[in-house]
DNA sequence: CGCTCAATTGATCGATTTCAAGTCTTGTGG
DNA sequence: CCACAAGACTTGAAATCGATCAATTGAGCG
C-alpha cells in the first residue's frame, strides 16, 4: 500500500484549503467509480432536510453529485458548530465506530449517492484502488479539520471571513465571482461567529474595497491579493 | 478491507475525546508491532526540542513511546494553534502529502520511535493489520480534530479548560489526580486563549470546589460530574 | 401586494485579551 | 545548602473584539 498524494486536490504547500472538505471520487470515468455506482444509491434531499442525525447507526456513507451539505454539532444549549462543508465529489459519512459522529443536512438543495457501509468495506477489500481512496479521502478531511481548527482558535472574525471566502472562491468554476450555496447562519456556525458578525465583516470587507457584495449570496473578489494579506 | 471500529480506544457516544489524538499501536506484544519495531529507530528528545517543521519532507512518521509531543502551527504574525498533544502509544507525522503540514516538537522530554514512511508503506501493503492500524489512527485523528473544533468555535473558556481536565484525566492512570505535561501556554495555545485567561478559568474551578491545584501543574478532580456538567 | 424570513445596521454589554505588577518555581553557581 | 536570577504562573485593571439586544431593510414566495 503506498500512502497516497492527495487525489485531485493540490498538494500545495498548507494555506487556505477548500472549504469544501474533500473531493476524492473523480465524477467521471470508470473503474471503481464504476463499482462505487453499482453499490450506490441516488437520493434527493431538500435544503435542511437532515440526512443523519448524531448516534444513528453509521450504515451508509455519502458521495455529494450536486448541492452542498453541512456536518455540524449541536450543544445541548444548541450552539451549534458545522464541521464541514461537502460540495460535490465530496465524501462524508465514514466513521471509526458504529455511530454517526456528527449530524449531516442539506445546506441546499443536493443530490447525493448513498453507499451501504458493508458494501464499500467488500469492495475495498478487494479493490487497492478503493481503499487508496477511501485512505485519501480521510486524509483530506483531516488536513481540511486541522486548517479549520487554526482558523477557529487563533484568527479574527475578518480574517475567518477573508479565509472563507477565499477557500470558496479556489474550486468554484466562475473566477472570482462567488455565488454562496449556504446561509450567513451556516458560515457563522462553522466560523465559530453570530450571523452579525459575519455580515459586518462582508461589509468592512467590501468597504475596504477587497470584495463586492453583488447580492446576499452573490460576492465578486476585487482584490484577492490584498484578501489573502489579511490572513495571517 | 474492514473499516475499523477504533482499535484501543472506546467507540463510546461522542463526548470529551482523550486530549491525546490516539494510542494505536499497543505497546506490548508481537506480529505487526514487532514489524514495525524492527523498521523503527528510537530517538530521544528534550522538552521544546523541535521534531521537525511545517514544510519538511514527510519522510518519517512517529510513535510515542513515553512522554508528549505537540503539533502546532505558528501563523505569520506569531499567533500559534496546538493541533493536538500526542502521549504514550500516540502516532502522528502521517501526511497526505510529500511535507508536513504542522510543525511538532517535544512538549515534555519524550522517548520517540521514528518510522520511514516508505518502509511503512511497504508494510502496509503486505500486512493487512498494518493498514488497518493506520486507517485507525487516521479516524481518531479526525475524530479528535472535528471534537477539538467544536470546542474552539463554541465554548466558553471555562468550558474550554473544564473539558481539557476531563480529558486528561481519562487515560491518566493516576485517578482523578492528574499531573499535567505541558505548560500554561501550550495548554493555551491548544485551547484558543492566553495564558491568563487558562490560568483564571483553573482558579474559577478550584474556587467552585471541582478541582484542586495542588501545584501548578498538579490537578485533582474534586467532582467530576459537576465538572463534566460544566460542558455544555 | 403583502407576508415572512434573512440579512443588515446600530447601540450596548460582556467575555476575553492586553497591559502591568507581583509571586512562586526552578535551576544554577557560590 | 543557600542565594539569586530567569522564567512560569497568578492576579488586577483597562481596553477591545465580538455577542447580544433591538430596529430596519431587503429578498423570496404565496
Amino acid at each position: 500500500m503506498t500512502i497516497p498524494n492527495a487525489v485531485g486536490v493540490a498538494a500545495a504547500t498548507s494555506q487556505p484549503l477548500d472549504i469544501f472538505e474533500n473531493r476524492i471520487l473523480s465524477v467521471s470515468g470508470s473503474g471503481y467509480l464504476g463499482d462505487l455506482r453499482v453499490a450506490g444509491r441516488t437520493r434527493h434531499f431538500l435544503r435542511d432536510r437532515e440526512i443523519y442525525s448524531e448516534g444513528d447507526a453509521a450504515d451508509y456513507v455519502f458521495k455529494v453529485e450536486t448541492g452542498v451539505v453541512r456536518s455540524y454539532t449541536v450543544l445541548r444549549d444548541g450552539r451549534r458548530q458545522i464541521d464541514a462543508f461537502h460540495g460535490p465529489g465530496g465524501v462524508f459519512g465514514l466513521e471509526h465506530g458504529t455511530a454517526y459522529r456528527l449530524s449531516a443536512a442539506a445546506a441546499s438543495d443536493c443530490v447525493l449517492i448513498s453507499y451501504r457501509r458493508c458494501n464499500l468495506e467488500k469492495l475495498a477489500a478487494h479493490n487497492e484502488q478503493v481503499s487508496l481512496q477511501l485512505f485519501s479521502s480521510l486524509l483530506c478531511s483531516l488536513a481540511h479539520a486541522q486548517e479549520h481548527a487554526i482558523s477557529l482558535g487563533r484568527r479574527s472574525a475578518i480574517e475567518k471571513v477573508a479565509i472563507f471566502i477565499i477557500g470558496y472562491a479556489k474550486p468554484a468554476t466562475g473566477g472570482n465571482d462567488i455565488l454562496l450555496a449556504m446561509s450567513r447562519k451556516d458560515i457563522a456556525d462553522y466560523l465559530g461567529l453570530t450571523i452579525e458578525t459575519v455580515s459586518r465583516a462582508f461589509a468592512h470587507l467590501e468597504h475596504g474595497a477587497f470584495i463586492e457584495l453583488r447580492g446576499t449570496r452573490q460576492v465578486s473578489i476585487v482584490d484577492m491579493v490584498g484578501l489573502r494579506g489579511l490572513c495571517a
